[in-house]
DNA sequence: GCAATTTGTCCATTATGTGGACATAATTCC
DNA sequence: GGAATTATGTCCACATAATGGACAAATTGC
């Protein structure tokens, strides 16, 4: 799954079952972790025992084990340093307002990224939110736009590194097919994502570049389908702005 | 630090890094935290490695040390199943909409509460969100809530056990003293932080109990000095409502 | 009430994680 | 500028921590 370090094992072990209960839609049971998990019946015993010990799960009365909030509190942290979400979050306002529609702030995590900011649309309902949530990079208007602003050899071999998942009928999972939208991209400045992470939902994404020319973050402007207006530039011309003044704020010079 | 779980160590080890990481104020250094976890040099570059490895933390450029996104990944599944979140939102904006003042949901967690849900005052500006925090529990008014509303021995043993750090100084820190407002809190139902845990704020908190009569979870209402009416019943009368209807919800007879 | 299955624990084994010791790099001081 | 000193990173023998086979206890089914 991840790559070896040494001297880590247990500590590995610990994480990936944590992730395992985290990423559970519902509670799992200890024999739901224990069909799933390659871990034998010991192992995860203790694993278990330990990730409880941290308050890092807890253990329902049904035996049912889920993520403690001492996480919340560990990500709380997380969030709170990153500067890049402090840095944007008035200029994901002012697109926000612009466009009128739901925008996401997203920086790498493993092989995708992670959402760590987002401003609601006025005019969708509320949604809970979704912060704190794992996109692939083949799949999402921020994971191409990521892509595309990465040197090529480097996207290329992550592009090879990976299996393009289908989350929609409408991913794109075709290497080749991904390698002409990342040129696209590059040539517009930012990425048309056409339902391929949620059916019904069209995204708009560019990278923000930091001053070695490095894709540090990624925005988007997710647009529901029956309202997306023709005039595509409605939604790219303040994306580009946006994205452009932050690289600018990182020292990028375009 | 904690009590030892058999066949653990490693993971433990790794976990309290990483807090210790997301506890400093900045980014430490390799050097600081040497200097202040106890760990040899080998093992420390070990478990930094393994963190690394796992993106629960990210090197920056000065070889400083911050936590990553994977966190913010981990916790929201945390947040998002916690069902007493979801289950006391609309009673938390009402109670927030009564008052006028920020509310706040606290579970336990460790030797403390993490707060997991605030909905703002209107009034104030709106200021870095604080879910996630961790609140001890003899300084804050979801704190002495929970522990009042505990079995009486349970609470001494917690509190004797306890060191009470004076956060400001108004903390309460003789233990004497905070039995008898845990006594306070049992007869009135609610307890009354005065500036405990924040200078010129106060709180009132209350905890919502589950069908074992157990505590599962407490809200607070904070109310800046300077704002706050003569007349308590303001702020408790509908704190008591909104704590009873959520300890009724969950299966508690009083 | 007995068999079958599931759930939890023990403990010998060894692979894992540990940290002393050393190599290398960066500073400091004279 | 060079030597001494301090800081930084790595190796590897060793011991202990984590592992999982095997067994015990509990639960379920018949």
């Amino acid at each position: 799954m991840n790559a070896k370090v040494q001297g880590t094992q247990a500590f590995s072990r610990g994480i990936d079952l944590l992730q395992h209960i985290a990423d559970r839609p519902a509670p799992p049971d200890l024999r739901d972790l224990l069909a799933e998990c390659d871990y034998t019946r010991p192992t995860l015993y203790r694993l278990l025992a330990a990730l409880e010990a941290e308050d890092l799960v807890v253990r329902t009365q049904g035996g049912r084990y889920e993520t403690g909030p001492r996480l919340v509190n560990l990500a709380r942290r997380a969030l709170a340093r990153s500067d890049i979400r402090e840095l944007s979050h008035q200029a994901l306002e002012t697109l926000r307002n612009l466009t009128g529609e739901t925008v996401h702030l997203a920086v790498p995590s493993g092989d995708g990224l992670v959402y760590i900011n987002k401003i609601e649309s006025p005019e969708t309902v509320r949604m809970s939110s979704t912060i704190g949530t794992f996109v692939p990079l083949h799949s999402s208007g921020v994971g191409k736009a990521y892509l595309a602003a990465l040197p090529p050899e480097t996207s290329a071999s992550l592009i090879a590194g990976a299996t393009l998942v289908p989350i929609t009928p409408f991913t794109t999972t075709d290497p080749e097919e991904l390698h002409r939208q990342l040129q696209d991209c590059r040539a517009n400045g930012y990425i048309f994502d056409d339902q391929e992470n949620e059916t019904g939902i069209v995204c708009f994404g560019a990278a923000i570049l930091n001053e070695q020319a490095t894709p540090v973050a990624a925005i988007s402007v997710s647009v529901p389908l029956f309202r997306l207006d023709d005039n595509r530039a409605r939604y790219s011309a303040p994306l580009l702005d946006c994205v452009r003044g932050l690289s600018a704020g990182l020292g990028y010079r375009g």
